[in-house]
DNA sequence: TAAATATTTAGACATTCGTTTAAATATTTA
DNA sequence: TAAATATTTAAACGAATGTCTAAATATTTA
């Protein structure tokens, strides 16, 4: 949970989140879509598959990165609380 | 947008907004629930303010303290896009 | 008006974070 | 086997973060 939430703090984490709704990527074509070195997104992706929001499969020389749907289910399932809360507001306390 | 998923990031400030899911209260009864300095709890509601996800209403020398659904739509509409990469089956409550 | 209460602001400090370059590991190709 | 390619690991460092105590601000009460 923490480390989920962790992982998705960070903009350049969430582009890379993005990037892959396009679908599955090694890591070298996820890092030109980034002005940044290599070994920083190496270090994004390891904390993105920390927080099961990607899945790693090595491909050879290659490893290829997709999401993974586990991490999503976590955070959608903590914003479901407070949906509930958004249909059937509690009252306010006392004025 | 960056600046609410910062503030989600904290897991004091997410059991605060999970504590006020039971209804609006003030400072002081949200720092009731921590083990924290009142003025470490001002500074977390500071930034959920900030980011939208809760609201804060002077009434006399309190400051009564509520959810806010901007900021949880935003998280939610981002997240929605990857809803459709993963087909989540779609609640049965709007956020 | 003075004291009490509620909350924030300010400043300090240790920890965590994001980035870089250099080196290491693994795999493929010549 | 040696060189090239793909990626990570390690070490370093400035910036951001979370916490604290002390002081400031605002409001209510005696």
């Amino acid at each position: 949970m923490e480390i989920t939430f962790k992982a998705i703090n960070d903009p350049t984490r969430r582009e890379i989140l993005v990037f892959l709704i396009g679908g599955a990527q090694n890591a070298g074509e996820i890092a030109k879509q980034f002005s940044m070195s290599k070994p920083s997104i190496s270090h994004h992706l390891d904390l993105l598959k920390q927080g099961n929001l990607i899945l790693a499969e090595k491909k050879g020389q290659y490893i290829i990165y997709s999401l993974n749907r586990s991490g999503f289910e976590l955070v959608h399932g903590w914003f479901q609380g407070f949906a509930h809360y958004f249909e059937f507001p509690k009252p306010k306390i006392r004025l």
